[in-house]
RNA sequence: GUGGCUGUAGCUCAGUCGGUUAGAGCGCUAGAUUGUGGAUCUAGAGGUCGUGGGUUCAAUUCCCAUCAGCCACCCCA
């Protein structure tokens, strides 16, 4: 291995990653606006207190993966984990509670200090969408529908499956929180470490221990459907009944927890087997809790996050690269020729690129290794006619051209 | 952050029970072909055997550390 390593977790997107990148998020940008989501960008860092407010002193993201620093005017930095903070501070320094239902699409880099695994990065990209401004559950359908859109376009929708739950409001969550902490706190000698660490927390996470023992205990925990208010089952209710007029399969899952600290109600996942354990490739819920938070007026918000690396990992599907229309000149008067040829292509708006050194023979070699369309021979006969000659490279077939029809004759390969 | 596996050419991998010049296929460069690509043939370039240290007459090989990747935990997109 070279000695010059990229940091841990972190990659180069050469131009074949790179198109699959861009090909996802310019399909979920593409169906997002069909939904009437704008896209918008928020700076990559933020000052350490928008996400160590928000996100809850208790997450993983908070406690250990934030990438932090203080910069020469002494503020204290932040590179954004995730991205609805920043939005939701956005909304509060922009005045956008004026213009309330805003609906915003994002795509971008984010910064975890994690160890990285498949499908997990210290520097990934995810693109996601908000609404904000709607406190009905009409809204979390329209959210998740667009999830489940953009995974349909990107091919990929029934390799995933949609699990769901609520996490009712903070009334029932409190209870029910309590409950379970009286329940564990029984069994404290008995949990993993992990879930003991949990039990100080996060109590709602133990739930979804992979620990066998844990999970026994677990059979007998207290159930969230039991301590759930009359309020937030009518929520949860409408979410499922206009998932199912919708068509949009899902499976419960009570144990589907949020780990950041601002989600409520609503709480899904579209999540995969095919990536091993980083399954979650769309996430999100509502988080009516968050702009209040942060000291802006109380606005209810519902949202999810995709990760990109994941998304272009499932659809393998290297988008093909463009073909383009390669010119050969072939001596000095047809090198002068060639250029203003290749401008005048490129100006109409063909994919062109150059033979550019070599004889005929390695000029025509590069051409097919670019996966030419067509190639367009100019030596000094051609150029003595004013002409070129148009090589078909999928038949093989050629013909001379005059210069001035090219453009139309090249047509089909624009 | 914890545990395990792995690291030989641009890529996929062989090999060295510690011993002189470390191999293959693909790819790359050039020639056969001074105006014709894909196929074939020929030649060539490319390696501090991830890095540092230790043991040894001798280390790519054994030991330790370190870095990176992968798998699981954890967490999440």
């Amino acid at each position: 291995m070279a000695s010059l390593q990229p940091v841990r977790g972190t990659h180069d997107l050469l131009p074949d990653e790179m198109r699959a990148h861009r090909r996802v998020s310019d399909i979920a940008r593409d169906a997002a606006s069909r939904y009437g989501f704008d896209e918008m960008a928020t700076p990559m860092f933020e000052f350490s207190q928008v996400f160590k407010r928000t996100l809850g002193d208790t997450s993983d993201v908070v406690t250990k993966e934030m990438y932090t620093f203080v910069d020469k005017g002494g503020d204290e930095i932040t590179l954004r984990p995730e991205n609805t903070a920043g939005v939701a501070r956005s909304f509060i320094s922009e005045g956008l509670a004026q213009s309330v239902p805003v609906k915003f699409f994002y795509s971008g880099p984010m910064f975890r200090y994690e160890r990285p695994q498949k499908g997990r990065l210290r520097q990934f990209h995810q693109i996601g969408i908000e609404l904000i401004g709607v406190d009905q559950p009409q809204a979390d359908l329209e959210v998740i529908a667009c999830g489940a859109r953009v995974l349909d376009d990107l091919g990929v929708l029934d390799t995933t499956v949609l699990e769901l739950n609520t996490l009712g409001d903070s009334e029932s969550r409190g209870q029910y929180r309590e409950a379970l902490v009286s329940y564990f706190t029984k069994y404290v000698d008995a949990l993993s470490s992990d879930s003991k660490e949990r039990l100080a927390r996060n109590p709602l996470r133990i739930l979804d221990s992979k620990n066998e023992r844990d999970r026994e205990i677990i059979s007998d925990a207290p159930v969230f459907d039991d301590y759930l208010n009359q309020e937030s089952r009518n929520f949860f209710t409408i979410v499922r009944d206009g998932l199912d007029a919708l068509e949009i399969a899902y499976t419960l899952n009570p144990r589907l927890v949020r780990g950041l600290d601002y989600y409520c109600h609503t709480a899904f996942e579209f999540t995969t087997q095919a990536l091993g354990a980083q399954g979650a490739v769309i996430a999100g819920g509502r988080y009516d809790g968050l702009i209040g938070m942060m000291g802006g007026k109380e606005t209810p918000g519902v949202g999810w996050a995709g990760g990109m690396e994941r998304l272009a990992m499932l659809s393998d599907d290297p988008s093909p690269k463009p073909r383009p229309v390669v010119i050969v000149p072939l001596g000095e008067a047809a090198s002068r020729a060639g250029l203003n040829l290749t401008e005048t292509l490129r100006q109409g708006g063909f994919r062109v690129d150059m033979g550019y050194s070599g004889n005929l023979s390695r000029r025509m070699k590069r051409a097919n290794k670019l996966n030419a369309t067509a190639t367009i021979i100019i030596g000094d006969e051609e150029l003595a006619r004013d002409a070129a000659t148009v090589r078909h490279m999928d038949t093989g077939e050629q013909e001379e051209v005059p210069l001035t029809s090219l453009p139309d004759f090249l047509a089909p390969y624009r």
